[in-house]
DNA sequence: AGTTGCATTGACAACGCTGTCAGCTTGCTG
DNA sequence: CAGCAAGCTGACAGCGTTGTCAATGCAACT
């Protein structure tokens, strides 16, 4: 007894359109070159017969495996991480592409090894670098050895070839400290980011360019650097309110920073706002959640995310378009942390 | 020309060890049936020529996808969702298993078709199921329909054939109400959790439990429905206060809506610990840095997302072990939310 | 009508594994 | 020492696609 199998989905839906397999091949990944009415025909079986292209055989014989590879560092906030995998999976989806995560431990001697491990597994054809794993330059050395494209979020230094996605970090920092200027403070606090981070040093380069620009004076003393952890901001804050003459306002560049800054005020039994305003950077979940809700500044990260990836699959696609992209605008959210001073 | 190509990989593994392809696909594998010398010999070839099987091809021929893959609720708690997954990455990745996350927006009324079309697309093998996914249902109706077994962590009813794992968060919540009665708290408000999550009706109990262990009369004025949201614990805090004899001490189901207790206190001008103590659930990441630090319950939860994607791929390479497991051990975290009554 | 050139289509061989099954070895048993 | 079962190994046929290339159709030309 032969079994009446049915080869493979692809030949019932060839069979049943009246075409061979390779046109239903074409129709599937619109490939041109075929005519409309045969494309409609196939399209109607497609439908029909619920037809799902098998993946590995997908892979197999075309040697694309449409795997997207997102790396990050685990110790990123988890609001964050979350934003960038959710916008990139609304794109990767739809376009009928995976979306794998990985996360790393940093710093990590071994980090090209682990991620070249990765991309051999799991197959990855393109990779989205949310900061700083953008700016490793051993990471992205490794990703041209292997010629797997990339897309960096908010990179310190813009790679020339490869998609970048870039947010006004400069220009929020700006209006932050405008904000705080504009409220009477005149000794600003600063932590600083991460230094690895490309963020960072945009961020200090706004206040600084707020404060000349208001005619305050710029003061090193005031300046202490963070690691974008909330420990190192709860430490910057202790020796900025150790000072003979301490700030009125801190400006902490990112809201775990900030949280630390709050932490350390309130031991003091220091009152926020009225002792001291507070500002952070990226919104975080918690950033409305704590008491005061923090005045901090919203990337769109959601949005940043869907590019990046929108723009990875263009070039893994062959549809390219290359792209300079405008920078993707922050928008200062002002809570009841920072107030005038009294 | 004919061009030299080594026809595929897993050939030149065979070649260089004087064996056929099938026995290095055995050797790889891990099947029975090959001589410990054999066996040897195609390893050190396999190290050598850094040998790293083909996934689609493996997939295609063996109709093992390797693939797990984990959906959860997108408005879960970060911290949780990463711990989640990093606990099962770590026992997936070594393992050979892929996996793949898939956020889920509650209430969907479509998630029986948005799962199965995951389940389809991505050739997922297995399943875990974070609370209260492992509940719905529909869904795991769906999954028994499809064939797929899962792992439902803190399920609130275990199914019987399928891998649960549990927690004890009945006895957590029997300890931290104690802990609130031995601090002299007498009238202790309660906010319930979600009502679809396995883990309120327990936490829940070991409140009432507590109460009735001490002599004091259970009141339905001091409980109140929550969510697990940061909103609803706001909300039903608000109302508790709002009582005439409102209580000294409030358990939250979660940290979020602990958070939010603080948060409405904190408006209100109280002062916890000295005014109101304030308890949760979870230890999130922020539980440590809001101020107060919060007491509340930790979950062992990468140890717990490990176990089930441990039991998991048990059972889906075959090498089983039905498991009875026992809970696992929550433990009461005391910070500074909490304390005796004056 | 015969040509030319491009758009459209199909036949068939990969792709790199695993499953099946038959064949060869071993080690025991009687 | 034959006989037999169990252990071990390899040949070969898929698995469901896509790439290649040859064949066909068709319109616009001579």
């Amino acid at each position: 007894m032969t079994p009446a199998r049915t080869k493979a989905p692809i030949f019932d839906v060839a069979r049943s359109a009246g075409v061979s397999i390779k046109t239903v091949s074409r129709v599937v990944n619109n490939e041109p070159n075929v005519r409309q009415r045969t494309r409609d025909k196939v399209l109607r079986s497609v439908q029909e017969l619920r037809y799902l292209p098998n993946a590995a055989a997908r892979e197999l014989g075309g040697k694309r495996s449409r795997v997207v590879g997102l790396i990050y560092e685990n110790a990123q906030e988890f609001s964050y991480l979350n934003d960038l995998f959710n916008g990139a999976l609304r794109i990767c989806e739809p376009a009928g592409y995976t979306l794998l995560l990985r996360p790393l431990t940093l710093p990590d001697p071994e980090i090209v090894e682990h991620i070249r491990q990765f991309a051999l597994n799991a197959r990855v054809e393109g990779f989205v670098l949310p900061a700083p794993l953008g700016d490793l330059p051993e990471v992205s050395a490794l990703l041209r050895e292997m010629k797997i494209p990339f897309a960096a979020i908010t990179p310190r230094e813009p790679a020339p070839d490869e998609i970048n996605i870039l947010c006004n970090d400069e220009a929020a920092s700006f209006s932050l400290t405008e904000l705080l200027v504009g409220q009477g403070h005149r000794a600003i606090g600063f932590i600083k980011g991460h230094p690895d981070h490309g963020a960072s040093a945009k961020r200090f380069a706004g206040y600084r360019q707020a404060l000349k620009k208001h005619g305050l004076p710029y003061s090193a003393r005031l300046v202490r650097q963070g690691y974008f952890d909330f420990d190192s901001g709860q430490a910057a804050a202790a020796r900025l309110l150790d000072l003979p003459r301490p700030p009125s306002a801190i400006l902490a560049s990112n809201d775990d920073m900030a949280a630390g800054v709050i932490f350390e005020a309130r031991g003091r039994g220091l009152n926020v706002p009225g002792d001291l305003s507070i500002a952070g950077f990226d919104d975080t979940r918690f950033s409305s959640r704590i008491w005061p809700p923090l005045t901090t500044v919203r990337q769109p990260i959601i949005k940043m995310a869907e590019t990046a990836a929108g723009l990875l699959i263009g070039k893994l696609d062959g549809s390219a378009t290359a792209t300079p992209e405008a920078p993707f605008e922050c928008e200062v959210v002002i809570r009841e942390s920072t107030a005038s001073l009294a």
